[in-house]
DNA sequence: CTCAAATCTTGACAATGAAAACATTTAAAG
DNA sequence: CTTTAAATGTTTTCATTGTCAAGATTTGAG
């Protein structure tokens, strides 16, 4: 009953880590099954035995990330408990924001392009949660009636700055560190209109 | 003087064309380089005289994403010229909408992570072009001075969205058309705030 | 201890982006 | 018109990639 049951040690984790390390330090574009093999220290083809393919690896990197993601709002939810649901969701929303800037490359992969990488079941399970965790807080300044709606349009709007940001896509002219606390009081005041 | 110089035609603007179309035909995944040469009825190395790499390539697929995109955007906005700002607004919300699901592939582009297209000077030009456009149509509702910010979040709350219905993110019990009227009706509401 | 399953390596394959060497067409200069 | 250099295309080559198949090794159950 030994989970960890052959000679290398852990490679699964190990290659999880190391794609994650990889997906960190390296272009995008030099990310690649060998390489995080090679950080791993196995042959080119030994990920095979833990991944159907690339796509599976990097969808598990992506269920991780959103692991990450829910303690990161979940920290921030939490040390704002004794504020209001607004402070509460703008505190979460500044989490939201330093979490895309910390961790650009999974970040993008969490919420990129589904073609890339597999949609698993944990990170379908993992990507359902942090949905989940959103709604909860918006719920206790809307109400559950309105959650969906009100969730759905924070997320919209944090995660589009987020994006933005990311892919420089703002003009110079705007400054990017006032932009974020001015986009998150307007959307604060947007959910009270909802 | 003439433009068109040598006996294929013009084959920088038939490898665009191409290209477009492979992005609209083919999942991203097999959209490459000698692809797209293929369609063209070149050999696989003719590309390079006329883009330095397949990212400059793409990187002017993207700056036409934009262009197109300023099109679709300023005829929304030609067609509800006599109606208020804020309905004006809504027009061009709906426009960004539909053109990000007409156009998943170049819209995936246009707003993608740099490493894998390159920034060239046309798609500056373009994306900053479009950027120009939403910021007026928000200045005719919030004043030149408030308009950098609320263009930011008018375009992140409305870039969000599409993001997320691109990713399949949102969770199944958030209807997606319903949404967006809802998510645009917010948003203006948020700029009233402002 | 035996032996089959799990794990890892080696070797192969087709495809890719890029670059170099070469050929051809174009058009400018005389 | 002829010469000639630049622009445009092709062929060939190279390192790299993801995937697969075949073989080797380790593990653990019986």
């Amino acid at each position: 009953m030994t989970v960890k049951p052959y000679h290398h040690g852990d490679l699964r984790e190990q290659l999880l880590i190391a794609g994650e390390l990889a997906l960190a330090e390296l272009p995008i574009a030099k990310v690649s099954l060998r390489e995080i093999a090679r950080r791993a220290g196995v042959s080119h083809a030994a990920p095979k035995h833990h991944f159907t393919s690339m796509a599976d690896l990097l969808g598990e990197i992506a269920a991780r990330g959103f692991d990450k993601f829910i303690v990161a709002l979940g920290n921030a939810a939490e040390q704002s408990k004794r504020q209001t649901g607004e402070d509460r969701l703008l505190a979460m929303g500044r989490a939201y924001l330093r979490f895309a800037d910390q961790n650009p490359a999974v970040y993008g992969l969490m919420f990129g392009q589904v073609s890339k990488m597999s949609m698993t079941p944990s990170l379908t399970k993992s990507s359902y949660e942090a949905w989940t965790q959103l709604e909860s807080a918006v719920a206790q300044i809307t109400g559950p009636t309105q959650a969906p709606i009100g969730a759905t349009y924070v997320w919209s709007s944090v995660h589009g700055l987020s994006m933005l940001k990311a892919a420089r896509r703002l003009p110079p002219h705007v400054s990017l560190h006032a932009v974020e606390e001015d986009n998150l009081r307007i959307m604060v005041a947007g959910l009270r209109e909802l």
